[in-house]
DNA sequence: CAGTTAGGGACATTACATCA
DNA sequence: CTGATGTAATGTCCCTAACT
């Protein structure tokens, strides 16, 4: 089969599925009585939908847009349970007067708004999350700097003072030396307390240790 | 049990209506 | 008139249950 073939063929097909469009947007019951014989199997690239002339429309062939109380009873409907039932589809398309077909497409239309509103929440929602963990870490980032500057005087303030003490005790911060409780406002460390394991005025340097050890 | 069929849902897309 | 937007409708794919 040449290619000329197939175009021929394809542009055929093409042609007669708009005519079979049309043919079911305009004459239905004509369509549906005819549709068994006519349906060829094929392989099928996605068909284009024939464009209806405004004046198809105003003839009464289709109706678009359902009227507010059509909609406020299918919403109402719709917020008892987003899934519908073919008895329940039926009792409401009699009662809307409508198609049941056109009420299962808008059940079909509505679950998919309500799903990408769904979807855009949780996206807001997850972005608000991201930013304020965002904006935490940055301040944590600063505080861990302002501590770290603040060991680094300290830990010069000690070797000052070993310096000053000299020779006359043995200095490791470990064992001998003793911070007194005003050793956390002199650096500007109020506040800080809690940070500190301390257990009682005579051991004070273990939670200092453990600050000086891992940082 | 495997194959077939019908019904219905999700999803992508199209086409019409409406409005700024 | 035009482009943007909302929505009804269509097409396709997939799943499931019932039937053969």
């Amino acid at each position: 089969m040449t290619t000329t073939h197939i175009k021929t063929q394809t542009q055929n097909q093409t042609q007669v599925d708009d005519q079979m469009i049309l043919l079911s947007q305009y004459y239905p019951e004509i369509y549906d009585q005819l549709i068994p014989e006519l349906i060829v199997e094929a392989v099928k690239p996605r068909r284009r939908r024939k464009k209806i002339k405004a004046d198809a429309c105003s003839s009464g062939f289709r109706k678009r847009k359902l009227s507010d109380e059509q909609v406020s009873l299918l919403e109402q409907n719709f917020g008892d349970e987003h899934k519908l039932e073919s008895e329940r589809k039926d009792r409401l398309a009699s009662e809307l007067g409508l198609d049941p077909r056109q009420v299962a497409v808008w059940f079909q239309n509505r679950r998919a708004r309500w799903k990408s509103k769904k979807l855009e929440e949780e996206y807001s929602k997850l972005k608000n999350e991201h930013d304020s963990t965002v904006l935490e870490k940055c301040r944590l980032e600063t505080e861990i700097l302002k501590l770290k500057e603040q060991l680094s005087e300290a830990e010069k303030e000690i070797n000052r003072l070993a310096e000053r003490s000299d020779g006359t005790s043995s200095m490791s911060p470990s064992s001998s030396f003793s911070i007194e409780p005003p050793f956390f406002d002199q650096f500007g460390m109020e506040g800080l307390e809690g940070v500190f394991y301390v257990p009682d005025q005579n051991n004070y340097t273990h939670g200092f240790e453990y600050w000086f050890n891992n940082f």
